[in-house]
DNA sequence: GAAAGTTACTCAACCGCTTAAGCCCTGAAG
DNA sequence: CTTCAGGGCTTAAGCGGTTGAGTAACTTTC
């Protein structure tokens, strides 16, 4: 039960404490000979370094931190999170660095979380996700310097990392796909406006639907729940020129939308293509199934744990760009009805 | 940027270091005028206890620790972990505590990252979930001493504390409910065998159908997976004398059953009622919505983490019941069909 | 063979906080 | 006028590591 501490291996090893240190650290200082001693000494009593007194004295506190910062409710249905979280502990748990996690309602709860525990020096550094167009922990994060990577596109000056898919791209192939099925009335059921993400595949999607000539797009925003999909869906399906594809940003909305469809007899895909923005399980288990734009995940996490554990390091900030998600065809989608 | 210390407090409230810390601990040995003062520095300079510091001396690290054994993709979907990790935080972070989160694929895993945490003193204490009946790391706590607090019934010798939901009488009650309705061939779809609620629910569902005399029932037992539901779903539904309801020991499965029934033509809730064990957006998402059996899982989270830092405080394990979980029902169920 | 350089250590300060023990002062009790 | 008790501080010893400076013995250099 007692804590075995490098004092207890020095005394068995018949060195000082300041050897024992320099033998477990791999530092220059001791003989080979000594070195193995002690090492093995150290495996056989079965010694940890204790975090605090390692924190203490080298100043790193040997963990980073998650702040999500979303309501319960849509953090539950969404799978990303935790796939996110396996992909970013995949790379963690290699470095002997733990992840604290905290899920809070806001941005000021988050700002004040990430205060808090830089404060403390709880985290050597963060991982930001959902990054707002105007984002109140950036400020933040600049004024205390702490080292953080950014789940999305590069931002300011290059002083965080950045992890990011390309998000034009992929819609810019859904578009392209939907196109060629013969659909010339496509709408978007966004998410939050205000994420950063949600407006470079709105202003993707609305390129692209220029650039096939089809007229000024409609684009529907909503804040991810499967309530407002359902509402937004309605909405675009009310009107007498209704859209015969729907892409939607996340896939909770888009199997809101399948029961939607289904009420007001309209069939999917005859009549109607549904494209969710996300792939997960979700999309596999509903009837039909969605054909969705589906990427690695866990990778993104892995990734974006990488560098930040690099910059956390000295080194500086990287910008790490994933596969682009591709397109996973499946049910929902067929050739636009014929006029 | 500097860390302010008690230290720089000491100074310019002329006070000794030790004064500072007890008038911010709020200790004995001080004059209120000079706590006042004190506290006043303290908190004009944004002072924060250094973590690390305070873990040397104090021996409590401030943080818990919840090691999730799964693969990856099952935890994606369940909109569980995140409610209830959510409900977790809501007490930790009211008490400074951290939540230190690892996600590793299997027992032995988990069993080596709670020696680690523990050795390296990284957690005061552990939340344990997916128990299972024999389980690995059960004999590791004891041995180590760690608090831990069980998500789920109690086991052995009260040194542990536990809070749980009285699986029995829910499945009893979705069972009487079935029977009013008039179903006579009841199956059930059953989550991991090794998982101790798994066989809980089982042997309750077992005795229900029993007690209402309608035969030694058919359970089949699956990997909670949406795969193993449709597939156990099918083979229930290709006997010649198929039940006309099942009971799922999640929802995912459940959403998956109704692809299968779809698939065979049969209707739900006409032919067959189908009643999930957890509720989540998920059951309200899909059509018919899903009768299921709904508690507060992020009550459950909240009062698992207060029971957890009691103990970490030294007081006695305590065991918390949560409210039996209720049927809130939806469009999966119907009376029985005529025969 | 003396000066200089290496090697393999030891020593001790330090990280920021907690806490037992000690000290000085004031006021009440004897 | 002593004695004692307590209040209000200060002192200093940890907690378990890290790390720069110091040192003794041994090798190399010319």
């Amino acid at each position: 039960m007692k804590r075995v501490t490098i004092g207890e291996i020095a005394e068995r090893a018949g060195v000082s404490i300041g050897a024992v240190s320099y033998a477990l650290n791999g530092r220059p200082g001791v003989s080979e000979e000594t070195r193995r001693r002690i090492l093995e000494i150290a495996d056989r009593l079965g010694w940890r370094p204790s975090l605090a007194a390692r924190s203490l004295s080298g100043s790193r506190a040997h963990s980073v931190g998650l702040v999500l910062a979303r309501p319960a409710d849509t953090l539950g249905v969404e799978p990303f999170f935790m796939r996110f979280i396996s992909g970013l502990e995949r790379e963690l748990s290699g470095q002997r660095t733990g992840l604290l996690l905290q899920v809070v309602a806001d941005h000021a709860a988050a700002v004040e979380a990430i205060r808090l525990w830089w404060a403390e020096r709880r985290v050597d550094g963060l991982v930001l996700t959902d990054l707002y167009a105007q984002d109140a922990r950036l400020p933040v994060i600049a004024e205390l310097g702490v080292p953080a990577v950014l789940a999305g596109r590069p931002r300011g000056d290059g002083a965080l990392g950045a992890v990011w898919a390309d998000d034009t791209a992929a819609v810019d192939s859904s578009v392209d796909y939907l196109v060629a099925l013969g659909h010339r009335r496509i709408a978007r059921v966004a998410g939050l406006p205000a994420l950063d993400h949600t407006r470079v595949r709105v202003a993707a999607f609305r390129a692209a639907v220029l650039r096939h000539g089809l007229g000024e797009p409609r684009v529907v925003e909503t804040d991810y729940t499967p309530e407002e999909g359902a509402r937004a869906t309605r909405a675009l399906l009310s009107r007498p020129d209704r859209p015969t594809a729907i892409l939607y940003d996340n896939d909770v909305m888009a199997v809101a939308a399948l029961n939607v469809a289904q009420e007001m007899g309209i069939a999917v895909p005859g009549e109607l293509s549904i494209l969710a923005g996300d792939d997960s399980q979700l999309c596999v288990l509903v009837r039909p199934a969605l054909t969705a734009l589906s990427w690695d995940i866990q990778a993104y996490g892995l990734h974006t744990a990488r560098v930040l554990l690099e910059m956390v390091d000295g080194r500086p900030a990287r910008s790490h760009q994933e596969r682009t998600p591709v397109l996973t065809v499946r049910g929902s989608t067929a050739a636009a009805p014929a006029e």
